[in-house]
DNA sequence: TAGTTTCACTAGAACGATCTAGACACCCAC
DNA sequence: GTGGGTGTCTAGATCGTTCTAGTGAAACTA
């Protein structure tokens, strides 16, 4: 059936339109150069045969490519919103996103690799996990900016949020509705779990209280698992690494017949869509995914157009209330 | 600082080791015509400067690209898992994934115009919402193979779930437990939703039972929606459209202190990572993703290496019980 | 010994675009 | 009428690969 029907090329149009291959170039590129009626009339005739130009060859051959790589991971629902946000800055600055994947037995070198062999003129990491020597030989080539995470050295840009500045707004959230035992289930290893479980020692050190962290992770699991150790001394707050944590928190609550946050306060972080949703109305503190991802790309297209010096950008977090937290139970 | 520094290309590896372009060509891609031990020279050459082959290059010259095109949307946990499960099929298969995502402002056209601009050699495309004509219209350019659809004409390829099977087990399975009322919570205007629904009547009927039908939708706050309006007469069991639809419903049922599965059964579909966190439990109709995934790329290399007509693979989805379902209260 | 085959290697075209340099026509000013 | 500018268009080189055709030497065959 579906005989595979060459594509066609420059030569092909140019030869419709009875003009060179040159000024094909240059009526779809918009380049100055050409007369308006003979625009039209190639403008006319790429249409006619449904030309579109082949991107191998214009990446090749030009010395831009506006190829702005991007790897996220697969497995984290998270990234998907960036993704979504990313493309539509690149878009309107004018750039291309090429999209990677860090997937089960897909590295993030392999990721990054790839997007540079097809050319990417900069690259965008989210919460990438490579060390920052590693980082810093993939920014000799060209830029890097990574997003989530700022400890990654001198010559890697940064777009992330102070996880400081966050821990500061939770803990005096719960702190101002009078809460005094509060307990932060930690991230783990995660991506700026470390950060997190210090600012929140401080922070409680601060206002006087005793700083009660418990192990956690990144999952709904990790969530599920902290709530079980919290059972035998149960807090009257507790700030989660994240939504998907406090979500297993919260789940584990229930399941032992606590009431939130009539019983216990949930705070999540990341204001992801789960805490969005109508039947969690999870309070928490939000990085705002798609202005990080503007100023992501902002960041990559002002180094790839001149910008000497990489920048570390930090946007502070702002604290978004919905129905999980509360001022404590008065017994 | 970052000195952007050229990267070296086949021509500065072939001068290091005083050979021909051609051959440090062949000695990269592994193909036979070079000896041992200019094979290692060259080798060790390329390793010596950093070398890698342009992607751009190569797949211009090359006739044959071994790129895969798979177009998902952002939107859609779902579709990540499937993502995760093609790279591993298509790297097992020597052959590489370009991704493009079906962003907000991204239509599915510019995601696969993209795909093709950069020299897939097949397409997949994970639950198309494009019309058959226009699927078709891409299939005559290159083997397009459709994922979770199967309604896509002769000229594409689908792998698919067996959505009336999978409705028939879910309704036997409810009607096993002795359910007598089930409801169907439907999906809307979502890809597959048309079939599930019909699928339900006459499963329904088979069983001499009514097949009552609520709208719903793919997401959560559909769910929630629709278990507000069966509050009024509650069903003992209900089959949602998909899992996320599963939570919202039980969601929406334990704010009015309903117990699951004691007071009502829900089953899920797709058997997506939510209904695998083990606070849900949710029982669930599996379409197996990676499976599928596999399927399908396994699919797009046959018809790229040759397969002449376009199949229509239709896997049968199966039962995965966890503790949302059981036998109806015995009042 | 002459002819054939095999092996290791190379020169140069090709892929489909962009870019540089220059040609040609036209208009204006002096 | 000549020189210079401007606007439109083209030829040919080029990007970094792969591919085709072929070279030359060694090894084998008759």
């Amino acid at each position: 059936m579906a005989e595979q029907q060459r594509r066609p090329t420059l030569m092909d149009v140019a030869r419709a339109a009875g003009v060179s291959r040159a000024l094909v170039s240059i009526v779809m590129r918009g380049a100055p150069g050409a007369a308006e009626s003979t625009r039209q009339k190639v403008l006319e005739a790429a249409r006619e045969l449904g030309y579109r130009p082949d991107s191998r060859a214009r990446l090749l051959r030009s010395s831009r490519t506006r190829l702005l790589g991007l790897s996220f991971f697969s497995a984290h629902p998270f990234h998907a919103e960036i993704v979504d946000a990313a493309y539509a800055e690149a878009t309107a600055r004018g750039y291309e996103i090429a999209l990677s994947a860090v997937a089960h037995g897909r590295p993030e070198t392999r990721a990054i690799e790839s997007l540079l062999d097809v050319g990417s003129e900069a690259l965008i990491m989210i919460s990438p996990t490579l060390s920052s020597q590693e980082l810093e030989r993939y920014a000799r080539q060209v830029p890097v900016v990574s997003l989530l995470r700022n400890d990654v050295g001198d010559l890697v840009d940064s777009v992330s949020s102070d996880d400081h500045a966050g821990i500061r707004i939770a803990v005096d959230h719960l702190a101002g509705l009078g809460h005094r035992s509060i307990v932060h289930v930690d991230g783990g290893t995660a991506v700026s779990a470390d950060q997190r479980r210090a600012a929140f020692r401080t922070e409680m050190e601060r206002h006087g209280l005793e700083a009660k962290i418990i192990p956690g992770g990144p999952t709904e699991e990790d969530g599920l698992t902290a709530s079980r150790s919290l059972r035998a001394d149960l807090p009257s707050a507790v700030v989660a690494f994240n939504d998907r944590s406090a979500l297993g928190l919260i789940e584990g609550f229930r399941a032992d017949g606590l009431k939130i946050p009539d019983d216990v306060s949930v705070l999540g972080y990341d204001d992801s869509q789960f805490a969005r949703l109508s039947y969690m109305q999870l309070s928490s503190i939000s990085q705002d995914a798609p202005l990080l991802a503007a100023t992501a790309v902002k960041q990559a297209v002002d180094r790839v157009e001149g910008a000497k010096e990489p920048a570390h950008v930090v946007r502070t977090p702002h604290l978004v209330v919905r129905k999980t937290t509360a001022p404590p139970r008065t017994t």
